[in-house]
DNA sequence: GCACCTATATTAACGGCGTTAAGATTGGTC
DNA sequence: GACCAATCTTAACGCCGTTAATATAGGTGC
């Protein structure tokens, strides 16, 4: 998640300023979170006058909403990584673990990409799933194409957000440090994450 | 959630202006969200100079704090009043119903107070769960007492964050707007609620 | 009743922020 | 080689959090 040497090499014109200031923002908010994310410091780091974003963003919103799209993609790359070569439940317990370790791991990247009024932007009709897809469909079809059929048929469809809520509550929990690995008995936060989602899949069999 | 004329009478002491501002500051977050919410607007809808809340708060992030623990506060009592007369796991889904609908009314707050580094500032040690214990404790007894015997005891103490867990996403997720009653065929968000909780309780008998 | 102390409040100022306007520089196109 | 549009710079605006210096008032002891 870091790309150093953002810097231009003098020239007026940047060649590929665009990328290189949400590179920038990804270092920023990895390093220092997102109170440093100020747009004049990202410019100011990618080597840029403190006006320069505004030929490729109309706002300082628009940039995170940038930011916040390259998060989910390297999201959704990390968890169909954690989660391959698994078959059923265990394929979804991938996927589980795969989204809780990116969260723990890219946390103030990933807190940026559950900001409401940032996901509003991406979209003004309000269709976010598309977009997010990348990265929550997998949690989709991996629900989908998981052994369910203990459950009636009639809740079926609450799977979905019953499964979603459940990873994305600890990996929020766990990212806010509410709940530890030392509160419950566990030593490393690595075990903890196995045992949670080892409990999940029991629930969804 | 609101109190109106926080005004002061023109006297140049106010009397009980920590308090005032800490309802000025509930107010303009529930009216405009937490964009709106600076320091100096606080002061202005006070009726109050600008530089007079440090007489009383530290910093910003200290008023902050003091909202965050009334929205505790109010937050606890709220799951206390939609649990109120139920046994068992009708409590503790009494709780759960509580705690997404609480979240839903009050969403500024509500994510306030699950903002990491104001909920640090709480106390230095670390010990957050003691300060937040008037709302989460209810989860947790509510979890205790409920008849769990359904599961292996040995995962019997994992049952709390995976059930905090639970809440606290779908919670999220139904605020955030990236789970829509609509699309899950339910046409009312009550009903929606009741269903997910519903099945919420099913998976911990 | 009054003097004093402390808490509480005010005004003014600082640097940093997001954003905009006006102008400079550049690469591409005919 | 001239022009145009895109890109970038500098300068400025108002708002922000915070601090310093100063004014006001309530409470206490006499």
């Amino acid at each position: 998640m870091s790309n150093l040497s953002h810097k231009r090499a003098g020239k007026y014109h940047h060649g590929d300023l665009r990328r290189a200031l949400v590179a920038t923002a990804v270092d920023i908010l990895e390093r220092e979170g997102e109170t440093a994310l100020t747009l004049r410091r990202i410019a100011r780091d990618t080597g840029v006058s403190q006006a320069a974003p505004y030929a490729h963003f109309a706002s300082k919103k628009d940039l995170l909403t940038a930011v916040c799209i390259e998060g989910t993609v390297r999201f959704g790359e990390y968890m169909k990584a954690q989660a391959a070569g698994k078959q059923g439940r265990d394929y979804l317990g991938g996927l589980a673990i795969g989204h809780i370790k990116f969260g723990l791991e890219h946390p103030a990247v990933f807190r940026l990409m559950s900001t409401r009024d940032i996901v509003e932007s991406l979209d003004p009709r309000g269709n976010v799933p598309e977009i997010f897809s990348e990265g929550y469909q997998l949690m989709v079809d991996g629900l989908t194409t998981a052994p369910l059929d203990h459950f009636g048929l009639t809740d079926r469809q609450l799977d979905i957000p019953i499964a979603w809520g459940q990873i994305y509550g600890l990996t929020n929990l766990l990212i806010e440090g509410r709940v530890t690995p030392e509160a419950y008995g566990f030593d490393d936060m690595e075990a903890f994450i196995v045992a949670l989602v080892n409990r999940f899949i029991q629930s969804v069999p």
